[in-house]
RNA sequence: GCCAGUGUGGUGAAAUUGGUAGACACGCCGGAUUCAAAAUCCGGUUCCUUCACGGGAGUGUCGGUUCGAGUCCGACCACUGGUACCA
């Protein structure tokens, strides 16, 4: 037997069995429940960092519990293969993106192996693979088919030195950050997929998901943005129609000006003959295309002349252009209300435009409009008939009256927007659709997908290498055989990730996108990964999963049922990244520690929703505390099998520790289940552990100690399993620790005969008191006032009341 | 800016339903072992005060509700994530 612990040959050791057993293989098994354990796969971008390593050990820890539960456990692993760091790589060290990918992609799964992650790789993917992405195009087809892709002119951040398109990040203050030359705006076709179309179902469907993080909820909710309100017609001079929406109908009589975007026709029309206006227009074009860049630039805008005729009053106000007025929200254009809306305020303030209060406060809130807008509803005022009225009032007499008048209708809108998945890149899926001069759009013929990626590519400047590609581009149309050209935009990689956990059903079906098997195995039981994708990743998958429902390929209509947003690993307080040098490389971890150290650590350190600060002292600490558990076990081992346990035996001390087992046994089944606090669990381990030290060597002590042990190392098996692999054969004989169920509390063994309970005076800790279990009220109370200390601080004082919590405390209150 | 979250010892954290603040670890201090060191084992460790028993203060800040608040409510501060082309 191996006295000392050492984690590489026992490691090996455990990963040889399950090669060699395929232990972790599945198929659909109706004699079991299913479990379909999945932690977002990663971006192969060269070597796990830690933050990867903590997501898949939370997966793999919940995974490798169910099915202790006895559930047939499905946890495949992939690869979101497209994507953008690959074409960096490729211009800067001149190497394909297939190529780096593919080098990645093999070096990362060895790394998974030396985890011990419990994957079953018969099912990898990669949405690089034609095999994958051809599934995708085909789908893509059946929306367009439908209405439900279509193409619009939208735009983008462009780099007119580079001659590219830029996304968000690569534009750093302003400027490209390969060449530094200030970004343009540049509308250019893009193709979008109607997610609007789906607002509701994804915000009420939101309700359904009950065992999703409270946050990430209100984040979709919010994000969706539903509000009631109303479209609404000013007239402009020419009698066409200025049309903004409103959510505070009420506040209509309080519009002082107009505002709309630079983009807008009105504007573009009034800068013809306006230079001035013109050049502000034309200054407007080099903002990024950030909502968070939108909303913190300064506010300017510049009165274009014209004037519009407010519906209700008939009166002449003016309409202003406004840089934060968004062409692509709503109408472009908005009524302004600068008394009761606090951005208004402050543009009207800064271009000396009138301020009118046509709210007054209900209660006696702060109205000053010197000072703010006031922005609460309340009771309309300086509104001639609607004055007295209160907001649902106001809102339906005036909705009323403007739909009446056929000058406004009642419209319910959503802040989401259309999903625009064409990018101007080379490292994507190629969007499935031939243009053609005469028959415009025309979808690829079912029978020639995949539109294959070219991979045999120079990347010569930071354009897509495609669209260089006569031999790519140039073809025929589908439908009149006329010379055509082929899409060179390809999709978002957010296409690929939204519905890669149906395909991992059945990755090898080359004859459809999903089968009956992706049935059986969605929705995904449990779903791991960070919570910065907690909006757009997860609501893409959301809506990919309804658009599949729709297509006839899936029943449910939610893919993920159950959410676990795992936060940042951090170290010294700061996001790892190669810039600040503070990285921490797991491998080498694992080299001198063994993966279940690393394991240990991970999800001893924090609770898996909040960051973890990252500390090597830490990992000692963890590999410590498995060099103590395998000398207590090998140790046991060592004197031979233990005698049978005999509880009518047992001394009060013996009873003790076996009931700290089963507390134990309880606490970490509650811990992995329902809170999925592993943190918390291993602590409750190592207290028990710690006890375990201090049982002597005779009969029932070993008994005792064989019982704790074999439940310890089922516990722990789901966090370390290599080592739980070899001290379960130790201490059982059986050779394989996945065939054993998860430890069953003995009730009988957790009941005590006495509590020790606190005696507070005035809510402050006087004394403690040791009471049997089924001590009344009154004997507890009495014992109470007995103690010294409390009689102490009821001296020259009244008792004018006492609480009593059942086996917690009493609270004696005085003056 | 907006949306969401977090803030507790020297450090990572625990306190599950409003009921003993600091479990479990790290670090540090003291001791055992050792020729010595590493490793290991044992003990101590929120701060202030006290020989000690004990006492006082304490969960980002300020205020509130309650017999009782880390936990609930209000305002504020700091940091983190997202903000639609990073994934």
């Amino acid at each position: 037997m191996e006295q000392h612990y050492n984690p590489q040959s026992l490691e090996q050791g455990a990963q040889k069995y399950w090669l060699a057993n395929n232990s972790f293989a599945v198929q659909p098994d109706d004699s079991r429940e299913k479990f379909y354990c999945l932690a977002m796969f990663p971006y192969p971008s060269g070597q796990l960092h830690m933050g990867h390593v903590r997501n898949y050990t939370i997966a793999d820890v919940i995974a490798r519990y169910q099915r202790m539960l006895g559930k047939a456990v499905l946890q495949p692993m992939g690869w979101d293969a497209f994507g953008l760091p690959a074409e960096n790589a490729a211009i800067k060290h001149n190497v394909p993106p297939a190529q780096w990918t593919a080098e990645n992609i093999e070096y990362m799964r060895e790394q998974f192996r030396l985890l011990g992650f419990a994957y079953d790789w018969d099912r990898e993917l990669a949405t690089c693979h034609p095999q994958y992405y051809r599934w995708e195009q085909w789908f893509f087809i059946r929306l367009f088919e439908k209405g439900l892709a279509y193409k619009k002119k939208a735009e983008v951040n462009w780099c007119e030195t580079d001659q590219t398109v830029l996304a968000n990040e690569q534009v750093v203050d302003g400027c490209c950050w390969r060449c530094d030359n200030p970004v343009e705006r540049r509308e250019i076709d893009q193709w979008f997929i109607r997610i609007t179309e789906y607002a509701d179902q994804l915000l009420s469907d939101l309700d359904q998901l009950d065992q999703w993080p409270e946050r990430v909820r209100t984040m979709q909710r919010n994000w969706i943005g539903r509000s009631e309100g109303i479209d609404l017609d000013f007239t402009l001079a020419d009698s066409s129609a200025l049309s903004v929406y409103t959510t505070r109908p009420d506040t209509l009589m309080g519009v002082t000006y107009l505002a709309i975007a630079p983009q807008h026709r009105v504007a573009k029309a009034a800068a013809s003959n306006n230079p001035a206006l013109a050049a502000f227009v034309e200054s407007q074009t080099s903002i990024k295309l950030a909502e968070a860049d939108m909303a913190t630039m300064d506010k300017v805008g510049m009165d274009t002349g014209v004037t519009a005729t407010h519906p209700l009053t008939g009166k002449e106000i003016p309409v202003w252009v406004a840089n934060f007025v968004l062409m692509s929200y709503g109408s472009g254009a908005v009524m302004s209300v600068p008394g009761h809306d606090q951005r208004d305020w402050e543009f009207a303030t800064k271009y000396q435009l009138p301020i009118a209060q046509v709210i007054a406060p209900v209660e006696n809130e702060d109205c000053n409009l010197d000072q703010a807008a006031f922005t609460d509803k309340g009771i309309l005022v300086n509104s001639g008939d609607y004055n007295g009225l209160g907001f649902e009032q106001a809102f339906d007499a005036i909705s009323d009256r403007l739909e009446r008048e056929g000058r406004g209708r009642r419209s319910i809108n959503f802040r989401l927007r259309d999903w625009g998945v064409s990018r101007q890149r080379y490292w994507g899926a190629p969007i499935p659709i031939i243009n053609c001069d005469t028959c415009g759009a025309v979808p690829v013929p079912d029978q020639e997908l995949p539109v294959v990626l070219p991979t045999d590519v120079k990347f010569e400047g930071v354009g897509s290498p495609i669209k260089k590609m006569p031999e790519f581009y140039q073809t025929t149309c589908p439908k009149c055989g006329g010379e055509a050209t082929r899409e060179t935009d390809t999709f978002d990689t957010f296409v690929e990730s939204s519905w890669y956990y149906a395909r991992y059903a059945c990755t090898r079906n080359s004859n459809a996108m999903l089968d009956q098997e992706a049935n059986y195995w969605a929705p995904v039981d449990q779903y791991v990964g960070g919570i910065e994708h907690a909006i757009l990743h997860l609501l893409y998958a959301r809506f990919f999963h309804k658009l599949m429902r729709d297509e006839g390929l899936v029943d449910s209509d939610e893919p993920f049922k159950r959410l676990l947003t795992q936060g940042m690993v951090l170290k010294d307080g700061a996001k790892m990244s190669k810039s600040k040098g503070n990285t921490v490389d797991p491998q080498s971890l694992i080299n001198t520690y063994g993966a279940d150290t690393v394991r240990l650590f991970s999800m001893f350190a924090a609770p898996p929703e909040q960051s973890l600060e990252w500390s090597d002292s830490g990992v000692e600490g963890a590999n410590r505390f498995l060099r103590r558990l395998w000398k207590l076990v090998v140790n046991h081992v060592a004197h031979g099998s233990a005698p049978a346990l005999s509880v009518p035996d047992l001394s009060n001390n013996q009873r003790a520790v076996r009931r700290k087992t089963h507390e134990t046994i309880a606490k970490v089944s509650d811990d992995f289940s329902r809170r999925q606090t592993f943190n918390t669990a291993i602590a409750a381990t190592m207290e028990l552990c710690n006890d375990l030290g201090k049982l002597g060597t005779d009969a029932q002590d070993r008994a005792i100690m064989a019982e704790a042990l074999r439940a310890v190392v089922l516990m722990l098996n789901p966090v370390v399993p290599h080592i739980c692999h070899r001290m379960w054969q130790l201490l059982t004989g059986e050779s394989d620790i996945l065939t054993a169920s998860w430890p069953i509390v003995d009730e009988s063994a957790l009941t005590r005969d006495t509590l020790e309970i606190v005696v507070q005076v005035n809510g402050k800790v006087r004394a403690r008191i040791t009471v049997p279990t089924d001590a009344d009220k009154d004997a507890i109370q009495s014992l109470a006032l007995e103690q010294e200390n409390v009689k102490r601080f009821l001296e020259g004082v009244t008792v004018r009341k006492t609480i009593v919590v059942p086996g917690k405390l009493v609270n004696i209150v005085a003056n």
